[in-house]
DNA sequence: GTCTATATTATGATAGAC
DNA sequence: GTCTATCATAATATAGAC
């Protein structure tokens, strides 16, 4: 301990202790807020006052908290990354890689289930769709490129003995990604015209079904 | 002709062509101009300004022309629905409905095709994606309807002598639709990882190539 | 860390001359 | 139909008291 830091009382570090949970309980409340309006009308729509009223707390602390209405925008997104990562790596670690085929089968349907759980990330990154998009640009770098790489290294071994579909791996992730997000990320269309919602279990497993049957092949040895 | 109907002379007349024409053009370089804002940066991030920049007009003709920003966003979504239509919809009718499974491969490759050459109905969808999309349901009941139940119609007929994958034909349409035009949605993410933009030609038909491979059975009698 | 008040900028839309 | 000038509003962000 350097001799320069200042002794606090106990009632002092309390004080402390209790402003730093509020501060904390304050940003969980501006993230939730800030993810909603991000989801529902998208960053340029959203607006750092709308944000506030939604959290129920002064405009002004979003500004605090995040610096800018893009820096709010990149902890929501960071957020929806962390809460997905963890429900959905946690999943692939406990399968092990001995068999990949069966790995990647329950990878695909872990992340059907987990995204319809957990749609905010979808949301967000449809919104990003687009000629360009560069405000996704550290989001790729960071989180998607490493996820995209163990997929089609598993497509690869999958297709190698003859248990995949044929193809280019990289393309074939992302007709997967498409083929299950594009329900979720347009859920008023889809009950408009299959009278479920996308997010309701027997749709979810529908959908890990109807991938499975896509994407897998039987073996023919 | 009625006596109330003012004389022109041959130079009025002339006169009024040109205006009408040139008017014509304007609003046909805005909503070029607004096309590609809205596609960049979405309708709330798009300003009246900015397209009217983009355009080479004064910022007023955007408003005169299309009377609010929304009003420009549907002249924008309008058109593009319609020169996917002309080019799709005459293909669909010149192949007949003789035979079921032939139309609908041919008309999801077609779908594929077009889709590639005019990627911006795919990005102002994709804005658009989120929990509520209020903003497009007259386009859903105009024209997305139709084109849905012909496509799940299509699908039925297919499934009924065994030569399209099984499972709830909506859902399957939707999928479909998902893994199209994800690639095509997402362009920059795609280069980054395939080293290949998805509107390129060999991308276009591998993804062509891979849709009839996932959704279309062989006859098994 | 929280909040009120405010500076500054940019937006959608209009008015009226040409 | 076109254009300039302008209004009214709403936005991001800051300053400074508590």
């Amino acid at each position: 301990m350097r001799a320069q830091t200042p002794k606090l009382s106990e009632s002092e570090i309390v004080t402390v202790r209790r402003r730093q949970h509020r501060a904390a309980v304050t940003r969980k409340k501006i993230v939730a807020a800030a993810a909603d309006e991000f989801s529902e009308i998208g960053i340029e729509g959203a607006t750092t006052r709308s944000i506030a009223e939604r959290a129920g707390v002064p405009h002004s602390l979003v500004i605090y908290h995040f610096k800018t209405k893009l820096g709010a925008w990149q902890a929501v997104l960071e957020q929806a990354v962390a809460e997905f990562q963890n429900e959905f790596e946690e999943k692939i670690k406990e399968l092990g890689f001995e068999d990949p085929v069966a790995t990647l089968k329950e990878s695909q349907a872990h992340f059907i289930r987990t995204l319809a759980q957990r749609p905010t990330l979808i949301w967000l990154i449809s919104k990003e769709g687009g000629p360009e998009s560069k405000r996704l640009e550290w989001f790729l770098e960071k989180y998607r490129d490493p996820a995209i790489r163990t997929s089609i290294e598993l497509i690869k071994k999958a297709q190698a003995c003859g248990r995949y579909i044929e193809g280019d791996p990289a393309q074939l992730h992302y007709c997967f990604v498409g083929a299950v997000t594009f329900a979720f990320a347009h859920p008023t269309e889809i009950t408009r015209t299959t009278k479920t919602s996308p997010f309701d279990d027997a749709f979810v497993e529908r959908q890990v079904d109807i991938c499975r049957r896509m994407f897998f092949r039987e073996t023919t040895d």
